[in-house]
DNA sequence: CCCCTAATGGGACGTAAGTTCCGTTAAGAT
DNA sequence: ATCTTAACGGAACTTACGTCCCATTAGGGG
Protein backbone atom coordinates (compact mmCIF):
# COMPACT_ATOMS: atom_id res chain seq x y z
CA UNK A 1 0.00 0.00 0.00
CA UNK A 2 1.61 3.45 -1.08
CA UNK A 3 2.45 5.79 2.08
CA UNK A 4 0.28 8.91 1.09
CA UNK A 5 -2.47 10.05 -1.64
CA UNK A 6 -1.13 13.38 -0.92
CA UNK A 7 2.97 12.65 -1.22
CA UNK A 8 1.68 10.65 -4.33
CA UNK A 9 1.39 13.52 -6.69
CA UNK A 10 4.44 15.34 -5.58
CA UNK A 11 7.39 15.69 -7.69
CA UNK A 12 9.70 15.16 -4.61
CA UNK A 13 8.39 13.00 -1.97
CA UNK A 14 11.68 11.71 -0.46
CA UNK A 15 13.94 13.12 2.02
CA UNK A 16 12.61 16.47 3.60
CA UNK A 17 9.21 16.57 2.38
CA UNK A 18 8.50 13.28 4.07
CA UNK A 19 10.06 14.53 7.07
CA UNK A 20 8.18 17.49 7.10
CA UNK A 21 4.80 16.10 6.33
CA UNK A 22 5.65 13.34 9.49
CA UNK A 23 6.56 16.27 11.75
CA UNK A 24 3.12 18.20 10.80
CA UNK A 25 0.71 15.23 10.73
CA UNK A 26 2.42 14.24 14.60
CA UNK A 27 1.60 17.73 15.54
CA UNK A 28 -1.25 17.94 14.44
CA UNK A 29 -2.64 15.32 16.25
CA UNK A 30 -1.03 16.23 19.72
CA UNK A 31 -2.58 19.57 19.03
CA UNK A 32 -6.27 17.62 18.75
CA UNK A 33 -5.73 15.95 21.74
CA UNK A 34 -5.09 19.26 23.58
CA UNK A 35 -7.54 21.08 21.80
CA UNK A 36 -9.86 19.39 19.75
CA UNK A 37 -11.01 20.07 16.13
CA UNK A 38 -12.56 23.84 16.46
CA UNK A 39 -9.01 24.94 17.97
CA UNK A 40 -6.96 23.52 15.42
CA UNK A 41 -4.84 26.09 14.31
CA UNK A 42 -2.26 26.53 11.40
CA UNK A 43 -0.32 28.61 12.85
CA UNK A 44 -0.13 26.92 16.35
CA UNK A 45 0.41 23.04 14.17
CA UNK A 46 3.30 24.88 12.43
CA UNK A 47 4.84 26.37 15.52
CA UNK A 48 4.80 22.78 17.02
CA UNK A 49 5.87 21.16 13.86
CA UNK A 50 8.80 23.35 14.02
CA UNK A 51 7.98 24.29 10.21
CA UNK A 52 7.07 27.50 8.27
CA UNK A 53 3.59 28.02 8.48
CA UNK A 54 3.92 29.04 4.45
CA UNK A 55 4.34 25.46 4.42
CA UNK A 56 1.50 24.19 6.34
CA UNK A 57 -0.93 26.23 4.13
CA UNK A 58 0.38 25.80 1.05
CA UNK A 59 0.48 21.88 1.39
CA UNK A 60 -2.63 21.23 3.86
CA UNK A 61 -5.18 24.68 3.17
CA UNK A 62 -6.80 24.64 6.00
CA UNK A 63 -7.37 22.46 9.51
CA UNK A 64 -9.53 20.51 7.98
CA UNK A 65 -7.18 19.51 4.82
CA UNK A 66 -4.92 18.46 7.92
CA UNK A 67 -7.42 16.14 9.51
CA UNK A 68 -7.72 14.47 5.54
CA UNK A 69 -4.58 13.55 5.46
CA UNK A 70 -4.25 12.39 8.92
CA UNK A 71 -7.23 10.00 8.26
CA UNK A 72 -5.60 9.22 4.92
CA UNK A 73 -2.53 8.17 6.84
CA UNK A 74 -4.57 6.35 9.69
CA UNK A 75 -6.49 4.23 6.91
CA UNK A 76 -3.12 3.18 5.51
CA UNK A 77 -2.62 1.32 8.92
CA UNK A 78 -4.96 -1.63 8.32
CA UNK A 79 -6.40 -3.13 11.57
CA UNK A 80 -6.50 -6.94 11.19
CA UNK A 81 -9.80 -8.19 12.95
CA UNK A 82 -10.47 -11.26 15.24
CA UNK A 83 -11.18 -14.42 14.34
CA UNK A 84 -12.17 -16.53 17.15
CA UNK A 85 -14.89 -19.38 15.28
CA UNK A 86 -17.81 -17.97 16.74
CA UNK A 87 -19.72 -15.04 15.89
CA UNK A 88 -19.96 -13.75 19.13
CA UNK A 89 -16.70 -13.82 19.95
CA UNK A 90 -16.00 -12.34 16.63
CA UNK A 91 -18.36 -9.52 17.23
CA UNK A 92 -17.57 -8.99 21.01
CA UNK A 93 -13.54 -8.60 19.65
CA UNK A 94 -15.19 -5.95 17.08
CA UNK A 95 -17.20 -4.16 19.71
CA UNK A 96 -14.26 -3.59 22.33
CA UNK A 97 -11.96 -2.54 19.51
CA UNK A 98 -14.19 -0.02 18.61
CA UNK A 99 -14.54 0.48 22.61
CA UNK A 100 -10.49 1.09 22.88
CA UNK A 101 -10.18 2.96 19.93
CA UNK A 102 -12.52 5.70 21.36
CA UNK A 103 -11.28 5.66 24.77
CA UNK A 104 -7.83 5.88 23.45
CA UNK A 105 -5.91 8.88 24.54
CA UNK A 106 -4.56 9.45 21.14
CA UNK A 107 -6.75 8.10 18.84
CA UNK A 108 -10.00 8.87 20.86
CA UNK A 109 -9.43 12.41 20.18
CA UNK A 110 -8.53 11.53 16.57
CA UNK A 111 -11.30 10.15 15.73
CA UNK A 112 -13.33 13.02 17.37
CA UNK A 113 -11.75 15.44 15.11
CA UNK A 114 -12.44 13.31 11.68
CA UNK A 115 -16.33 13.40 12.39
CA UNK A 116 -16.33 16.59 13.36
CA UNK A 117 -14.33 17.86 10.12
CA UNK A 118 -16.67 16.28 8.24
CA UNK A 119 -19.65 18.05 9.37
CA UNK A 120 -18.26 21.18 7.65
CA UNK A 121 -15.66 19.82 4.99
CA UNK A 122 -17.15 18.19 2.34
CA UNK A 123 -14.19 16.52 1.20
CA UNK A 124 -13.73 15.21 4.94
CA UNK A 125 -16.91 14.18 4.95
CA UNK A 126 -15.73 11.53 1.71
CA UNK A 127 -12.81 10.84 3.34
CA UNK A 128 -14.42 9.66 6.46
CA UNK A 129 -16.60 7.27 4.65
CA UNK A 130 -13.79 6.05 2.99
CA UNK A 131 -11.95 5.28 6.28
CA UNK A 132 -15.14 3.27 7.84
CA UNK A 133 -16.37 1.84 4.85
CA UNK A 134 -12.91 -0.33 4.80
CA UNK A 135 -13.07 -0.60 8.27
CA UNK A 136 -16.92 -2.26 8.12
CA UNK A 137 -16.02 -4.37 4.96
CA UNK A 138 -12.75 -5.58 7.06
CA UNK A 139 -15.07 -7.17 9.81
CA UNK A 140 -18.31 -7.99 7.76
CA UNK A 141 -16.06 -11.24 6.56
CA UNK A 142 -16.20 -12.52 10.01
CA UNK A 143 -19.95 -12.56 9.60
CA UNK A 144 -20.33 -13.68 6.46
CA UNK A 145 -18.06 -17.26 7.72
CA UNK A 146 -20.17 -17.73 10.54
CA UNK A 147 -23.39 -17.40 7.93
CA UNK A 148 -21.35 -19.75 6.06
CA UNK A 149 -21.13 -22.17 9.01
CA UNK A 150 -24.97 -21.85 9.76
CA UNK A 151 -24.63 -19.45 13.11
CA UNK A 152 -26.44 -16.99 11.39
CA UNK A 153 -29.31 -17.17 8.60
CA UNK A 154 -28.82 -17.17 4.90
CA UNK A 155 -28.53 -13.92 3.04
CA UNK A 156 -27.50 -11.43 6.32
CA UNK A 157 -26.15 -8.80 5.50
CA UNK A 158 -22.67 -8.80 6.97
CA UNK A 159 -22.01 -5.02 6.75
CA UNK A 160 -25.11 -3.84 8.27
CA UNK A 161 -24.54 -6.20 11.42
CA UNK A 162 -21.12 -4.61 11.65
CA UNK A 163 -23.07 -0.94 11.80
CA UNK A 164 -24.86 -1.91 14.54
CA UNK A 165 -22.84 -2.93 16.07
CA UNK A 166 -20.50 0.37 16.66
CA UNK A 167 -23.70 2.42 15.87
CA UNK A 168 -24.83 2.08 19.75
CA UNK A 169 -21.62 3.37 21.01
CA UNK A 170 -20.96 5.84 18.80
CA UNK A 171 -24.40 7.77 19.52
CA UNK A 172 -23.85 7.55 23.02
CA UNK A 173 -20.00 9.00 22.50
CA UNK A 174 -21.51 11.62 19.58
CA UNK A 175 -25.00 12.51 20.04
CA UNK A 176 -26.68 12.03 23.94
CA UNK A 177 -23.00 12.16 25.31
CA UNK A 178 -23.31 9.98 28.25
CA UNK A 179 -19.73 7.56 28.88
CA UNK A 180 -19.10 4.67 26.93
CA UNK A 181 -18.48 1.46 28.85
CA UNK A 182 -17.98 -2.37 28.30
CA UNK A 183 -21.01 -3.30 29.20
CA UNK A 184 -22.88 -1.11 26.52
CA UNK A 185 -20.19 -2.83 23.94
CA UNK A 186 -21.66 -6.16 25.25
CA UNK A 187 -24.93 -5.24 25.07
CA UNK A 188 -24.73 -4.11 21.63
CA UNK A 189 -23.57 -7.50 20.54
CA UNK A 190 -26.19 -9.21 22.26
CA UNK A 191 -28.62 -6.89 20.73
CA UNK A 192 -27.58 -7.19 17.40
CA UNK A 193 -27.03 -10.57 18.05
CA UNK A 194 -30.42 -11.31 18.65
CA UNK A 195 -32.28 -9.36 15.80
CA UNK A 196 -29.61 -11.03 13.32
CA UNK A 197 -31.15 -14.52 14.61
CA UNK A 198 -34.27 -13.73 14.22
CA UNK A 199 -33.49 -12.61 10.44
CA UNK A 200 -33.50 -9.14 11.03
CA UNK A 201 -30.81 -8.41 8.73
CA UNK A 202 -31.21 -10.83 6.13
CA UNK A 203 -31.17 -8.51 2.61
CA UNK A 204 -34.52 -7.46 1.49
CA UNK A 205 -36.10 -7.83 4.91
CA UNK B 1 -43.69 25.59 31.34
CA UNK B 2 -40.59 28.79 31.59
CA UNK B 3 -40.09 30.66 28.52
CA UNK B 4 -36.21 30.40 29.03
CA UNK B 5 -33.87 29.79 31.95
CA UNK B 6 -31.35 32.64 30.72
CA UNK B 7 -34.24 35.08 30.80
CA UNK B 8 -35.13 34.14 34.05
CA UNK B 9 -32.30 35.36 35.55
CA UNK B 10 -32.54 38.57 34.07
CA UNK B 11 -33.92 41.82 35.94
CA UNK B 12 -35.89 43.36 33.01
CA UNK B 13 -36.93 40.03 31.33
CA UNK B 14 -39.76 41.72 29.29
CA UNK B 15 -40.05 43.92 26.44
CA UNK B 16 -36.75 44.95 24.51
CA UNK B 17 -34.37 42.01 26.07
CA UNK B 18 -37.08 39.40 25.33
CA UNK B 19 -37.48 41.00 21.49
CA UNK B 20 -33.55 41.00 21.48
CA UNK B 21 -33.53 37.58 22.48
CA UNK B 22 -36.10 36.11 19.99
CA UNK B 23 -33.99 38.37 17.07
CA UNK B 24 -30.96 36.24 18.43
CA UNK B 25 -31.83 33.44 18.04
CA UNK B 26 -33.78 33.49 14.91
CA UNK B 27 -30.52 35.00 13.35
CA UNK B 28 -28.72 32.49 14.79
CA UNK B 29 -30.76 29.58 13.77
CA UNK B 30 -30.78 31.05 10.50
CA UNK B 31 -26.57 31.56 10.38
CA UNK B 32 -26.57 27.92 11.18
CA UNK B 33 -28.81 26.80 8.32
CA UNK B 34 -26.50 28.68 5.91
CA UNK B 35 -22.91 28.35 7.01
CA UNK B 36 -23.02 25.83 9.63
CA UNK B 37 -21.49 25.35 13.33
CA UNK B 38 -18.27 25.86 12.38
CA UNK B 39 -19.17 29.31 10.32
CA UNK B 40 -21.05 30.78 13.48
CA UNK B 41 -20.13 34.48 14.23
CA UNK B 42 -21.07 36.35 16.83
CA UNK B 43 -20.48 39.44 14.05
CA UNK B 44 -22.88 38.19 11.89
CA UNK B 45 -25.53 37.08 14.37
CA UNK B 46 -25.53 40.38 15.55
CA UNK B 47 -25.67 42.40 12.32
CA UNK B 48 -28.62 39.79 11.04
CA UNK B 49 -30.46 39.98 14.33
CA UNK B 50 -29.87 44.31 14.06
CA UNK B 51 -28.57 44.12 17.13
CA UNK B 52 -25.20 45.97 18.58
CA UNK B 53 -22.20 43.34 18.59
CA UNK B 54 -21.69 44.32 22.35
CA UNK B 55 -24.80 42.69 23.75
CA UNK B 56 -24.45 39.47 21.71
CA UNK B 57 -21.01 39.33 23.15
CA UNK B 58 -22.39 40.26 26.77
CA UNK B 59 -25.39 37.71 26.70
CA UNK B 60 -24.04 35.03 24.86
CA UNK B 61 -20.09 34.97 25.17
CA UNK B 62 -19.32 32.82 22.51
CA UNK B 63 -21.16 30.92 19.24
CA UNK B 64 -21.34 27.86 21.91
CA UNK B 65 -23.45 29.83 24.16
CA UNK B 66 -25.87 30.76 21.03
CA UNK B 67 -26.05 27.28 20.76
CA UNK B 68 -26.85 26.19 24.01
CA UNK B 69 -29.32 28.71 24.63
CA UNK B 70 -31.04 27.82 21.17
CA UNK B 71 -31.00 24.74 22.01
CA UNK B 72 -32.79 25.57 25.65
CA UNK B 73 -35.01 27.20 23.85
CA UNK B 74 -36.10 24.07 21.57
CA UNK B 75 -36.31 21.90 24.46
CA UNK B 76 -38.79 23.91 25.82
CA UNK B 77 -40.83 22.77 23.02
CA UNK B 78 -42.08 19.60 24.11
CA UNK B 79 -43.11 17.23 20.99
CA UNK B 80 -45.64 14.64 21.90
CA UNK B 81 -45.05 11.56 21.11
CA UNK B 82 -47.61 8.81 18.97
CA UNK B 83 -49.99 6.58 20.27
CA UNK B 84 -51.00 4.03 17.74
CA UNK B 85 -52.32 1.43 20.28
CA UNK B 86 -49.06 -1.44 19.10
CA UNK B 87 -45.50 -1.23 19.22
CA UNK B 88 -44.60 -1.67 15.82
CA UNK B 89 -46.72 1.77 14.97
CA UNK B 90 -45.57 3.64 17.63
CA UNK B 91 -42.07 3.06 16.88
CA UNK B 92 -41.74 3.56 13.58
CA UNK B 93 -43.77 6.88 14.24
CA UNK B 94 -40.38 7.69 16.22
CA UNK B 95 -37.87 6.59 13.91
CA UNK B 96 -39.93 8.39 11.06
CA UNK B 97 -40.14 11.77 13.54
CA UNK B 98 -36.36 11.36 14.07
CA UNK B 99 -36.05 10.77 10.67
CA UNK B 100 -38.21 13.98 9.55
CA UNK B 101 -36.11 16.39 12.19
CA UNK B 102 -32.65 15.49 10.95
CA UNK B 103 -34.01 16.12 7.33
CA UNK B 104 -36.05 19.63 8.07
CA UNK B 105 -34.23 22.41 6.38
CA UNK B 106 -34.40 24.05 9.79
CA UNK B 107 -34.12 22.10 12.53
CA UNK B 108 -31.70 19.20 10.70
CA UNK B 109 -28.66 21.93 10.77
CA UNK B 110 -29.94 22.68 14.19
CA UNK B 111 -29.72 19.50 15.18
CA UNK B 112 -26.15 19.18 13.35
CA UNK B 113 -24.91 22.65 15.17
CA UNK B 114 -26.10 21.02 18.72
CA UNK B 115 -24.03 18.01 18.37
CA UNK B 116 -20.82 20.16 16.64
CA UNK B 117 -21.18 22.74 20.08
CA UNK B 118 -21.15 19.61 22.11
CA UNK B 119 -17.86 18.30 21.18
CA UNK B 120 -16.23 21.58 22.13
CA UNK B 121 -18.08 22.95 25.05
CA UNK B 122 -18.94 20.98 27.84
CA UNK B 123 -22.17 23.41 28.92
CA UNK B 124 -23.48 22.56 25.22
CA UNK B 125 -22.77 18.85 25.86
CA UNK B 126 -24.39 19.06 29.07
CA UNK B 127 -27.43 20.93 27.37
CA UNK B 128 -27.84 17.97 24.59
CA UNK B 129 -27.92 15.56 27.03
CA UNK B 130 -30.66 16.92 28.73
CA UNK B 131 -32.21 17.85 25.48
CA UNK B 132 -31.80 14.05 24.23
CA UNK B 133 -32.88 12.68 27.88
CA UNK B 134 -36.01 14.20 27.46
CA UNK B 135 -36.93 13.47 24.27
CA UNK B 136 -36.13 9.79 24.72
CA UNK B 137 -38.34 9.84 28.11
CA UNK B 138 -41.00 11.05 25.94
CA UNK B 139 -41.55 7.86 24.13
CA UNK B 140 -40.15 5.89 26.62
CA UNK B 141 -43.67 5.43 27.52
CA UNK B 142 -44.93 4.03 24.67
CA UNK B 143 -42.64 1.25 24.65
CA UNK B 144 -43.89 0.70 28.52
CA UNK B 145 -47.23 0.37 27.73
CA UNK B 146 -46.17 -2.10 25.41
CA UNK B 147 -44.54 -4.14 27.93
CA UNK B 148 -48.20 -3.81 30.17
CA UNK B 149 -50.01 -5.21 27.00
CA UNK B 150 -47.82 -8.06 26.87
CA UNK B 151 -46.33 -6.78 23.48
CA UNK B 152 -42.86 -7.09 24.54
CA UNK B 153 -41.23 -9.27 27.49
CA UNK B 154 -41.77 -8.27 31.17
CA UNK B 155 -38.76 -6.01 32.15
CA UNK B 156 -38.03 -4.84 28.94
CA UNK B 157 -35.75 -1.20 29.35
CA UNK B 158 -37.32 1.47 27.31
CA UNK B 159 -35.23 3.97 27.33
CA UNK B 160 -32.79 1.87 25.80
CA UNK B 161 -35.33 0.72 23.17
CA UNK B 162 -35.79 4.09 22.10
CA UNK B 163 -32.13 5.02 21.99
CA UNK B 164 -31.94 1.55 19.89
CA UNK B 165 -33.94 2.84 17.57
CA UNK B 166 -32.40 6.45 16.83
CA UNK B 167 -28.74 5.19 17.14
CA UNK B 168 -28.22 3.57 13.29
CA UNK B 169 -30.10 6.56 12.18
CA UNK B 170 -27.69 9.50 13.94
CA UNK B 171 -24.62 7.12 13.15
CA UNK B 172 -25.18 7.15 9.64
CA UNK B 173 -25.82 10.97 9.29
CA UNK B 174 -22.46 11.75 11.38
CA UNK B 175 -20.26 9.01 11.79
CA UNK B 176 -20.50 7.23 8.27
CA UNK B 177 -22.51 10.15 6.81
CA UNK B 178 -24.22 8.43 4.20
CA UNK B 179 -27.85 9.57 3.44
CA UNK B 180 -30.26 8.65 5.92
CA UNK B 181 -33.71 7.30 4.33
CA UNK B 182 -37.00 5.66 5.17
CA UNK B 183 -35.86 2.71 4.86
CA UNK B 184 -33.07 3.22 7.16
CA UNK B 185 -35.47 3.85 9.40
CA UNK B 186 -37.82 1.24 9.04
CA UNK B 187 -34.94 -1.46 9.18
CA UNK B 188 -33.93 0.20 12.21
CA UNK B 189 -37.41 -0.41 14.00
CA UNK B 190 -37.71 -3.97 13.00
CA UNK B 191 -34.39 -5.27 13.94
CA UNK B 192 -34.16 -3.29 17.87
CA UNK B 193 -37.99 -5.36 17.36
CA UNK B 194 -36.63 -8.26 16.91
CA UNK B 195 -33.99 -8.04 19.17
CA UNK B 196 -36.59 -6.79 22.21
CA UNK B 197 -38.85 -9.49 20.99
CA UNK B 198 -36.16 -11.87 21.89
CA UNK B 199 -35.46 -10.62 25.43
CA UNK B 200 -32.52 -8.22 24.40
CA UNK B 201 -33.55 -5.26 26.07
CA UNK B 202 -34.43 -6.66 29.31
CA UNK B 203 -33.01 -4.87 32.48
CA UNK B 204 -30.01 -6.81 33.75
CA UNK B 205 -29.25 -8.63 29.87
C1' DC C 1 29.99 15.99 -8.21
C1' DC C 2 27.30 19.79 -10.06
C1' DC C 3 23.30 22.04 -11.48
C1' DC C 4 18.30 23.01 -11.75
C1' DT C 5 14.34 23.87 -9.47
C1' DA C 6 10.85 21.88 -6.22
C1' DA C 7 9.97 22.87 -1.78
C1' DT C 8 10.64 25.33 2.40
C1' DG C 9 11.08 29.50 5.55
C1' DG C 10 10.94 34.24 7.34
C1' DG C 11 8.73 38.38 7.63
C1' DA C 12 5.67 42.02 6.20
C1' DC C 13 0.91 42.93 5.16
C1' DG C 14 -4.41 43.04 5.10
C1' DT C 15 -8.56 41.53 7.16
C1' DA C 16 -11.83 40.15 10.45
C1' DA C 17 -13.01 38.48 14.87
C1' DG C 18 -13.16 39.67 19.72
C1' DT C 19 -12.72 43.40 23.54
C1' DT C 20 -13.32 47.68 25.93
C1' DC C 21 -15.25 52.22 26.92
C1' DC C 22 -18.80 55.18 27.45
C1' DG C 23 -22.97 57.46 25.96
C1' DT C 24 -28.03 56.32 25.05
C1' DT C 25 -32.47 54.03 25.61
C1' DA C 26 -36.36 52.15 27.80
C1' DA C 27 -38.23 48.67 31.65
C1' DG C 28 -40.48 48.81 35.69
C1' DA C 29 -40.96 50.63 40.37
C1' DT C 30 -42.90 54.50 42.98
C1' DA D 1 -45.87 61.01 35.22
C1' DT D 2 -41.18 60.65 36.86
C1' DC D 3 -36.95 58.62 38.22
C1' DT D 4 -33.52 54.99 38.63
C1' DT D 5 -30.66 51.95 36.46
C1' DA D 6 -30.64 47.51 33.75
C1' DA D 7 -29.75 46.70 29.28
C1' DC D 8 -28.50 48.09 24.71
C1' DG D 9 -25.62 50.28 20.85
C1' DG D 10 -21.80 52.70 18.40
C1' DA D 11 -17.05 53.16 17.60
C1' DA D 12 -12.32 52.83 18.48
C1' DC D 13 -8.89 49.50 19.74
C1' DT D 14 -6.24 44.95 20.10
C1' DT D 15 -5.11 40.64 18.65
C1' DA D 16 -4.63 36.69 15.77
C1' DC D 17 -5.51 34.34 11.67
C1' DG D 18 -4.61 33.93 6.82
C1' DT D 19 -1.99 35.66 2.57
C1' DC D 20 1.77 37.28 -0.22
C1' DC D 21 6.51 38.04 -1.67
C1' DC D 22 10.98 36.74 -2.19
C1' DA D 23 15.24 34.73 -0.32
C1' DT D 24 17.16 30.17 1.00
C1' DT D 25 17.70 25.17 1.16
C1' DA D 26 18.21 20.57 -0.43
C1' DG D 27 16.14 16.59 -3.66
C1' DG D 28 17.50 13.99 -7.44
C1' DG D 29 18.59 13.83 -12.39
C1' DG D 30 22.55 14.26 -15.40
Amino acid sequence: MEQSSRLAGTVRPGGRTARVRAAVLEATQDELVEHGFHGLTMDQVAARAGVGKTTVYRRWGSPAGLVVDLMNDLADQSVPHADTGAVEGDLLANAVSVLEALHDGRLGPTLQAMIAAATCDDQAAQGLRAFYSRRIEEWANAVDLAVKRGELPEGTDGAEVIRAISAPLYYRLVVTREPVTREDAERSVARTLAAARAGAFVSQG
